[in-house]
DNA sequence: GCCCAGGTATAAA
DNA sequence: TTTATACATGGG
């Protein structure tokens, strides 16, 4: 990987297919906003930074070579070509070259898992916006306080805290669903860390042992958690955009990057909603 | 007020 | 096994 430690910070130099905006707005991830100029806030693990694009470099400001080979590297999948994943999708299945076309530069990022689980039980028939409050709120109210914010807090934390404790949140029905998967993950009763390469099938009914995970925040856990880029989640766009746009195309049939495909699919159906038709829809 | 938000648990057919 | 409904909250 190409890149330099300068005095704005890591300068990383990108080939191509890596777009900020389509990144971290895309749905994968709650952590990330947009400031005024176009550069993006987050913080990942213990680290604050703000990340911004200059030509064909990205820039982390304040951030050492450590951090970079230790998060910023894995973290941004800065490794994957991405390029060739695109390839690889259009080449299973050519009637996806207009989704893969209709959105530049997604990277699937290395999330926590735990964290990744946590968010998207709080996604559940809630709205991005929402979501980010509510994931911001865990962090102030029970993550560490690091320079320029709090640390996502671990299960073991939450998993001593009860549904009452999680009020402030205003996270609704959720916050039952947060304390069971804290409790489980905690306990070792579901183990995470085993996810990353035992067999996906085992792990979606390990996931789904939690309250209020059911199909769709396991797939999003494993995906976008774990980064089992074949994990697939469906949701009520993609069944529009898999029985319509798509006739019927299988997840089944996208490989190892199905979940890669799955963000091109999910995307060129929200851009194109009039060609989606809800009739064929239950 | 009503509808919706990248769902899920629960009860009933 | 499949299909309706409630669910907490907040914005439009």
């Amino acid at each position: 990987m190409n890149y330099e430690i300068t005095n704005r910070g890591i300068e990383i130099k990108i080939g191509s297919c890596f777009d900020l905006k389509n990144t971290f707005d895309c749905g994968q991830c709650f952590r990330w906003n947009e400031d005024e100029d176009g550069s993006f806030s987050g913080i990942v693990k213990d680290k604050s930074v703000r990340i911004y694009r200059d030509n064909d470099k990205i820039i982390i400001e304040n951030s050492s070579e450590d951090d970079f080979k230790n998060l910023w590297e894995n973290y941004l999948d800065l490794n994957a070509c991405y390029d060739d994943i695109r390839n690889e999708i259009i080449s299973l299945d050519s009637r996806l070259k207009c989704a893969v076309d209709s959105i530049d530069g997604i990277r699937i990022l290395n999330q926590d898992p735990w964290e990744a689980l946590c968010s998207f039980i709080i996604s559940q028939n809630n709205n991005i916006p929402r979501i980010k409050i509510i994931v911001s709120r865990l962090c102030e109210h029970f993550g560490d306080e690091i320079q320029g914010g709090y640390t996502f807090p671990s299960a073991d934390k939450i998993a001593k805290l009860s549904v009452d404790d999680l009020a402030p949140l205003r996270s609704g029905f959720r916050a039952k669903y947060i304390i069971d998967a804290a409790k489980k993950v905690s306990s070792g009763e579901v183990n995470l860390e085993k996810m990353r390469t035992a067999p996906i099938d085992e792990c979606r009914k390990e996931l789904m042992t939690i309250k209020g995970v059911g199909p769709k925040v396991a797939e999003c856990t494993l995906l976008y958690g774990l980064h089992r880029l074949e994990a697939f989640p469906i949701d009520v766009w993609m069944k529009k955009a898999l029985s319509t746009l798509f006739n019927g195309i299988s997840p089944e049939n996208l490989g190892r990057y199905a979940g890669i495909a799955q963000q091109y699919i999910f995307h060129y159906s929200r851009l194109n909603p009039e060609l989606v038709d809800t009739s064929k829809i239950q």
